[in-house]
DNA sequence: CGACACGTTGAGATATATCAAACGTGGTGG
DNA sequence: CCACCACGTTTGATATATCTCAACGTGTCG
């Protein structure tokens, strides 16, 4: 079915019956070529796309017409869901490699919030962990150095495509340039190119001809500060990833963290 | 009325009704002191928080215990209204200064959306714009300087307290501190302080004592490359707002940015 | 075979971090 | 009322991560 990988996480799991009715408003199957604009920012949308293959990403271009990724997709994810809500977007979406879609009119999806208010909280639940997604990457952005931020970004995109059965953990198809790595990692191809040798040498991983091996996962969420919490997988997933150790953070949780004084 | 500056944006305003049953929904309002954890990552919730008055943020500490602020809270805003069908936080939530917040809980949510989807969807659509300020936190911390980061960062607080009429456009009450500054833009609070004192040189803002005030807000937001779209503001909001004129940007759609190729 | 995109490497420039110290200033207690 | 403290701000000197520019290598595809 061309939902299967579809929302496969702890709070919100798809019975069959919504996933056949979710299948069941796909319109249309597309194929599409590499790097292409797939939808530009500012359009009204009528339709919202699910990637059932390939890799897709959202980008926001600068004064110089450079690129920063602001999410990646990967088969699964209802790569535009919040254009419903929305509208239009505040970003561009395109391929990243070829890629299949499914497109979903909106029409579809506002008769399933109006009659199936249980699927609806899940529909949202899933634009929630974009959200979750994104924030990630703004720690990784915001905390951590270049190694950090390729190691994190390795480990998070590691663990989704473990979730939707496209990596064993240690080996994955991943069919992205330096450059694209450059461009959600907020440093130059250039950089990219010395880190990526860097974590050869010390034998952590291989990112080389679309494919990815990682060598040494325990150092690889190390180096990263990699938590996957923030994924909300089942148990039984999470526990298959290594990660940074929680613990090893400096809470600061001392003082009373609740609500505190006069209420009205 | 408690929800009167709650999502007063383009594609969703609550009428009078779907606000005066939000408001009946609220069950405590507290006073929060200043830098205080609100809310802890992880912990199960069972009530989101409207803000009422005051500024509060989001987080994701690094493993020295350095603070990566993901989101700021502006009164309206529902701080943590993900956390209905999320469950619990992959992020802390903190004030910044002394606040004012309203508690819903989630049993009241839950009913709304099976009883109004229309207001769900409005509620859904609020958390899209925490989304789409994400994303735009992504751009500023990929793609621009130091000086940019701030920039974008003040243009986008004032054009947001713009919109719940708290600045009137060239000055607003803002008692964050220079780290607090330092932890949203991803840098250290020395050089904030440094290129505040910059921006004072060149006179295009003043960040002091609890006070912003700007004074050339063409240039402020065109170094800070700041196009406010993704607020998706109300039209009459957004003519009073400057922005960097998008259509300085290399957008390159001269491809055909539409689905292309077989479908099956 | 040539063209073109991607990857690799080097040398030098620069933005930002780090460390350290001094300065205000508002609040508190003696 | 003053002394002092805590906290935020300001500044300087030095270190360093990353960028920039430039060249060259390598594989793929028409």
């Amino acid at each position: 079915m061309i939902t299967e990988r579809f929302l496969r996480h702890r709070a919100a799991t798809l019975d069959n019956d919504e996933q056949a009715l979710l299948a069941a408003s796909v319109t249309d199957t597309c194929t599409l070529t590499t790097r292409r604009i797939v939808v530009a920012a500012g359009e009204q949308q009528s339709q919202s796309l699910l990637l059932v293959e390939g890799f897709l990403c959202r980008y926001i271009d600068d004064r110089r017409g450079i690129r920063q990724l602001v999410a990646l997709h990967v088969p699964g994810d209802f790569v535009d869901l919040h254009s419903f809500p929305l509208g239009g977007l505040d970003h561009h979406v395109s391929t990243l490699t070829a890629a299949k879609v499914a497109a979903v009119p909106h029409a579809a999806l506002a008769k399933i919030c109006e009659d199936r208010p249980a699927l609806a909280k899940k529909l949202w639940y899933a634009t929630l962990l974009d959200a979750a997604i994104h924030r990630a990457w703004l720690f990784r952005l915001g905390r951590l150095d270049a190694f950090g931020r390729i190691a994190h970004f390795l480990c998070e995109t590691n663990a989704r495509l473990q979730a939707v059965g496209l990596s064993d953990g240690q080996r994955f198809a991943f069919g992205l340039t330096q450059s694209d790595l450059a461009e959600i990692c907020g440093i130059t191809s250039v950089h990219v190119n010395r880190v990526l040798r860097g974590m050869r040498e010390e034998q952590i991983m291989t990112f080389r001809s679309g494919q990815v091996e990682i060598h040494d996962s325990e150092r690889l969420a190390h180096r990263g500060e990699f938590d996957p919490s923030y994924l909300y997988l089942d148990e039984g997933v999470l526990a298959a990833i290594p990660a940074f150790n929680r613990s090893d953070r400096c809470l600061r949780l001392d003082q009373d963290h609740l609500l505190v004084e006069a209420s009205a």
